[in-house]
DNA sequence: CGCGAGGTGTTACCGTCGGTAACGTGACCA
DNA sequence: TGGTCACGTTACCGACGGTAACACCTCGCG
């Protein structure tokens, strides 16, 4: 074989891991088994044996990725900064991943759902369940929220999770928009200035209308 | 044939639909166009025939639904109420039809991304665009928001939608969780509730903990 | 040295899916 | 009667996820 030395499982496994890697950041979320065999340079019933099926791939892929941006969530979460500067700082953090590898981030975000079928936990990527999870915990240990903390905190990591990523995959495809205006307009949304905002005076639709 | 009379190619066509609504409530959105087929006692080709292919199909089963869906929201958008009521309206509107019909709304909100591959528009699926996109139509139009109206407009479209979404999915699954209470939970979080509520006293992670 | 064991790799296949080509069949109309 | 046209079929294609079966290479051990 032309592979110079061949390293033990392990290293072999991460060399599979760095070919599926580039497929899907060529070819995005939808790169099929044999694409990223023939990018390892192999065939396909290796890429089983080392992950059994392809969510064991995907499952293993995204763990890579997912467990340094849930590391620097967590720090964004708990650093000693106030409320707003550490929302702003958590948004910025995840925008921040996700522009700069965007078909990764959509791998982890959007996955193929096929044949993964029956996940109970939510139709949020396990990623993302992740990151709500971490975000619930933060909320119930930071902020008093009164009797309903657990309910709350868990509801709005959820919540706030959808919004940050319909919110970021909606900023991706716009050009030239500065990502810490995006932040700004994120975390302003969180800090009820919709709900503040005076009506419209020229409204023709409001209910003063008519 | 055991078709009494044949209808008119339009009625044949909801004859269809009818079909693939039955199999994916009961299959779920990942329904295959040969089970659709023979739940309409028919084979393939005549469903490509009529939809030309399978996202012709689900698109035309999408926008059956989500007429009647857009229809109540555009309505409860408009409604004569103070803002909060209204929000709260909005989203009261979405959360019951989620919750009358799971496995449709499943179908709308989180489609099978096979095959229909470059969206560039977006990974809200088409439905929730629209709804974003009415969303943003009417907080441009009643709420005064500045110079930064529409982009703001805009980037909040996408992220209550987005976070409707995620906090529906999540509600969907919690089992007796009144759907007013939901509702609530959504609206305070958009109100700054997050944001205005105290530090947490006992807090062991906060920026005042060491 | 011979020889089995076990890991690495292959080819060739299966079932399912979306999608299509080619053909049959009936009603309707000049 | 003969032609046309829509409705329906069977049979197929290529791509996919996944697997069985076999080849090779190397290493430990008598």
């Amino acid at each position: 074989m032309v592979s110079p030395e061949r390293a033990d499982r392990a290293d072999r496994r991460e060399e599979l891991l760095d070919a599926a890697d580039r497929v899907i950041r060529r070819e995005g979320p939808r790169a099929s088994m044999n694409a990223i065999a023939a990018e390892a340079g192999i065939t396909k019933p290796i890429l089983y044996r080392h992950f059994g099926d392809k969510n064991g791939l995907y499952h293993a892929l995204a763990q890579r990725h997912s467990a340094t941006l849930l590391t620097r969530i967590r720090e964004a979460l708990g650093a000693p900064l106030e409320r707003r500067e550490r929302v702003e700082n958590v948004i910025d953090t995840y925008l921040a991943v996700i522009e700069s590898a965007p078909q990764i981030y959509r791998f982890l975000a959007h996955p193929d759902p096929a044949a993964e079928g029956l996940t109970p936990a939510g139709p949020l990527a396990p990623t993302l369940q992740s990151i709500a999870s971490e975000l619930s915990a933060a909320i119930a240990a930071q902020v008093d929220l009164g009797p309903d903390r657990e309910v709350l905190a868990e509801a709005w990591g959820q919540a706030i999770t959808g919004m940050v990523l319909a919110g970021g995959d909606w900023w991706l495809e716009q050009p030239d928009f500065p990502r810490d205006r995006m932040v700004q307009i994120l975390a302003d949304l969180l800090w009820g200035r919709l709900a503040a905002a005076a009506d419209n005076p020229s409204a023709t639709n409001n209910h003063n209308g008519h």
